[in-house]
RNA sequence: GCCCGGUUGGUCAAGUGGUCAAGACGCAGCCCUCUCACGGCUGAAUCAGGGGUUCGACUCCCCUACCGGGUACCA
């Protein structure tokens, strides 16, 4: 068989070669011990958390070593190109703090790898298929969709390992003369691998894994395709090529990829390439009656990145959180490190887990608090009016004092131990939605133990009002009200003696503190009436009597 | 079915032959306290099961179970 002239008729236009490849994509100029990883969504520009997941190890990775993070986007597919996917991709993952040096962009390509859209690489591929046929590793097939299923179905009934290999590869050694007349007819083909691997006898090959350690596995031995009817390569193919062309140092992937492993292995090997650092990464998973399971695009909204920017989290929470979960010796720095920026810390491969982790929204809300928290007020002022902006316009109008929103923010942050009142900007807005008018609603009943005396309570309360009052003597005065209307001076007195009083100061003040919020619940009321004004205080007062 | 991963409290997890098996979230209780939050303290709760190897196994080996993935001209 001669296989240069099969390479030529079924390429008659490549005339690249490997070796003009290897001479256009150089290999990288970076420090020693740079890393060069990249994204590769398929062209929907859906992105999800799994892919910020991976999008943040990518990331680190790169940029943590003096490295280039780039993005490739994987088009390969007849799937519809989304129109403005690029920069929904590049958009999604800026809203989070990732972004790209290299690759496709929102104004072209950037980078000297290119092109970045594996649609438009179509004779970069093809020079490699053409060198494999050359070299006999890959040749055409013609098999039919039925007849492959024909092939799969006999597998089945015996009880062997599906797929077209050994002598199911029934055009694996098809004669020139029969492979030109089914091209003359226009038969429909593919370009397969020639797999070396022994199907009777598969050997063991060893692939390194950042994250997994070595792992060993058994050699492919299917004529896997590697050039579609399209023309276009499959993933197993482009991946190959592309990565070992822009230089990738760093593949990082979910774990599904890891039984096609064996596949890629082969192709590196044929192709002479240095196959690159893996780094698979476990799935996230969710709980569902008791059993893991991959978070699903249809029924987990919180997979959705979009979910967090509704709900008015903060991307810096997420990154934190994202973190939590990616290393686990994350949290332990943060604690010792509370104010250090989230890229001091030293990501680690070694530190990732390979069981996949459960995505747990309770974990996410405490470490959002811990992260609003330390957020100064005039940037939580800017992120909260950006959200309110575009998902709750409705209540931009109160957001507009500066002034006053900047002291409702800080109520209570000071110190050292400051509330932690603030989850996400939805959250946020309701939580200090009473120091507005419009917004402003009694919600929770006095406490019965109060309920009846809540005039007198009241009456008393705005007659001894002084807005200058410190907050010692305010609250001395609240303690006079509530022992001249029967009430324990202290919580501690009625515990001891409930039979003596009617209650204690605590309710006293929740009947104050609910004409004033609408709350039983709240930060501390004279801050929160110094925050109000004399004026909106008395009228609330006022109002409920 | 076959192949490949994985399995420490409800959740996230440290741990690499000798630990009373860290820590965090959540939960419960107590303290602080005018409410809530914050903070502090205490508590309940874990090595999937069975065999080996070993003086000694969460750690090493084998089997089983369970979970996840793959088994495409999808990525």
């Amino acid at each position: 068989m001669d296989n240069k002239k099969l390479a030529e008729i079924l390429f008659p236009d490549i005339k690249t070669t490997p070796e003009e490849m290897e001479a256009r994509f150089p290999e990288r100029q970076l420090p020693e011990g740079a890393m060069v990883t990249r994204l590769g969504p398929s062209p929907t520009g859906f992105i999800h958390l799994g892919n910020l997941y991976g999008a943040f190890v990518d990331e680190r990775l790169a940029h943590q070593s003096g490295g280039t993070f780039y993005l490739r986007i994987e088009d390969t597919d007849d799937k519809r190109f989304v129109e403005g996917a690029v920069d929904t991709v590049i958009d999604s993952l800026d809203f989070f703090g990732i972004n790209f040096d290299e690759g496709a962009g929102k104004d072209g390509d950037k980078g000297d790898y290119g092109p970045y859209f594996q649609s438009e690489r179509a004779n970069i591929y093809k020079t490699y298929v053409k060198y494999l046929v050359e070299k006999g590793e890959a040749y055409p097939c013609f098999l039919t969709e039925e007849e492959i299923t024909e092939i799969r179905e006999g597998q089945e009934a015996e009880k062997l390992t599906p797929g077209i290999y050994g002598k199911f590869a029934r055009c694996r050694d098809m004669s020139l003369e029969d492979i030109e007349k089914c091209l003359e007819e226009g038969k429909p083909y593919v370009i397969r691998l020639r797999s070396d691997g022994d199907p009777e006898d598969p050997k063991e090959i060893h692939v390194e894994d950042a994250i997994r350690g070595t792992l060993t596995m058994p050699e492919n031995i299917q004529d896997v395709v590697i050039l579609k009817g399209t023309g276009l390569p499959t993933y197993h193919f482009a991946h190959v090529v592309d990565d070992h062309l822009m230089r990738t140092t760093h593949v990082v992937r979910g774990e599904e990829w890891l039984s096609s492993l064996p596949t890629h292995f082969e192709l590196f090997t044929k192709l002479g390439f240095d196959i690159p650092m893996y780094c698979h990464t476990a799935v996230l998973m969710k709980s569902e009656n008791g059993n893991k399971r991959k978070l699903s695009k249809r029924k987990d909204p919180e997979l959705r990145l979009d979910y967090y920017k509704e709900t008015g989290y903060h991307p810096a929470a997420v990154r934190e959180y994202l973190l939590t979960i990616l290393n686990s010796n994350f949290e332990e720095w943060r604690a010792a490190n509370p104010d250090a920026p989230i890229d001091d810390f030293d990501f680690t491969l070694g530190k990732m887990s390979t069981s996949g982790a459960l995505f747990d929204l309770d974990k996410l809300n405490d470490v959002s608090k811990d992260t609003l928290v330390r957020i100064p007020a005039a940037e939580l002022y800017t992120f909260l009016t950006g959200w309110a902006e575009q998902f709750r316009p409705e209540v931009m109008k109160d957001l507009e004092d500066e002034e006053y929103l900047l002291k409702i923010l800080d109520l209570g942050r000071d110190g050292k131990k400051p509330r932690k009142d603030f989850v996400t900007a939805g959250q946020m807005i309701d939580f200090i939605g009473y120091f507005f008018d419009d917004l402003f609603r009694i919600e929770d009943a006095f406490p019965e133990e109060a309920a009846d005396d809540a005039g007198a309570i009241l009456s008393a309360y705005l007659e001894t009002y002084d807005h200058q009052d410190d907050q010692e003597t305010w609250f001395g005065k609240i303690r006079e009200i509530a022992v001249q209307l029967g009430y324990a001076a202290k919580p501690k007195d009625y515990k001891k003696n409930p039979d003596d009083y009617k209650g204690h100061v605590g309710h006293v003040s929740t009947v104050i503190r609910i004409a004033l919020t609408g709350r039983a619940q709240s930060p501390d009321i004279w801050e929160i009436q110094q925050i109000l004004g004399e004026e909106k205080t008395k009228a609330r007062i006022l109002a409920v009597m």
